[in-house]
DNA sequence: TGAAATTAGGAAGTATACTGATATATATTG
DNA sequence: CAATATATATCAGTATACTTCCTAATTTCA
């Protein structure tokens, strides 16, 4: 503070000119998403599914017969959610559901031979998306990005209801 | 889901059969996208509005009397969900719109007093949010990630229906 | 000048993402 | 064992984000 007159300066200068939206994190960060929700649908055009749709395909893969509060936090999305896009991709036959014997309450979901068939297929198109998507960046900040991002997701993982939620 | 910070990484496996959710980076991104959410409603509770909606009242602040469309290119959204965001702070009384007199075809929309006091108010809340989603890195890291955000932003910028134009 | 193309906004529909409430099944405990 | 607490799924409601189709106003140009 070397400023010496006590006449009053703006009190709380016009601040959004020092932050502009495409400075903050949370905007770039929303809009890398829709980028990146775009090119996926360009690259897997064929298959009419989306990335959290294949991501639910993928994991019903590695744990077949796995409840919907399970599956939910495994993909990072509401329980509410998971099952509706469930009962969408059951619609769709790449999906089949059953309740549990074990416990009257859970509804086990599990992929069809289709979904299966689909998911594997998929994959190549699920990667080339991925690259895309960094391919602006020099490989070794690639690496360095996904790091990052791994860093920041992990130390706040609790949040965005991906995690266990008691209400 | 459960990955631990030390835990060995495989950021960009070459394997071809699998790549785990947790190393793409469209994951990444989305669930990154959630958590900025949960954070910025937490820091935001008082205010009870969205990144987006905020982020309409900024951009409202500078460029006054704005249509649509505009608008719309400058927050990184849709025009069709740019008239739905509108039109329900109009709702709440931040906003308020009227017909263009040069183009009829225009809806102009600018912020009411009310409008003006609360985005002015909001700004250290929304700081706060960026802040602490960043908050996981190191300082010289949360600059180097902003800065590769920005160029993967830019080079892909015609995607998700948006313009982005930096000024 | 008048027809065609373009532009702005709206309506309807779908998908993602979350909250809150409820019904039912299971687990706990007094 | 009965009362209570917890867990699972579903439903209703809201917000974001996009698509397609539509109307109306403006602009272009033949």
């Amino acid at each position: 503070m070397k400023k010496q007159d006590n006449a009053p300066m703006n009190p709380l200068p016009l601040d959004s000119e020092t932050m502009p939206l495409w400075s903050r994190a949370g905007f770039l960060i929303r809009r890398l998403n829709q980028i990146h929700y775009a090119m996926f649908l360009s690259e897997c055009e064929e298959f009419d599914l989306t990335p959290v749709q294949y991501g639910i395909l993928t994991e019903l893969r590695e744990h077949p017969d796995i409840d919907q509060i399970s599956l939910a936090q495994e993909v990072g999305i509401d329980r509410s959610n998971a099952a509706d896009i469930l009962r969408r991709l059951e619609k769709r036959g790449l999906v089949s559901r059953h309740p549990s014997q074990r416990d009257r309450r859970m509804k086990l979901s599990r992929l069809t031979a289709e979904g299966e068939r689909i998911t594997l297929r998929m994959y190549d198109s699920m990667r080339r998306a991925q690259d895309k998507l960094l391919s602006p960046l020099p490989p070794e900040d690639q690496n360095a990005f996904i790091m990052m991002l791994m860093r920041l997701v992990s130390a706040n993982n609790h949040l965005g209801r991906a995690v266990f939620h008691p209400t």
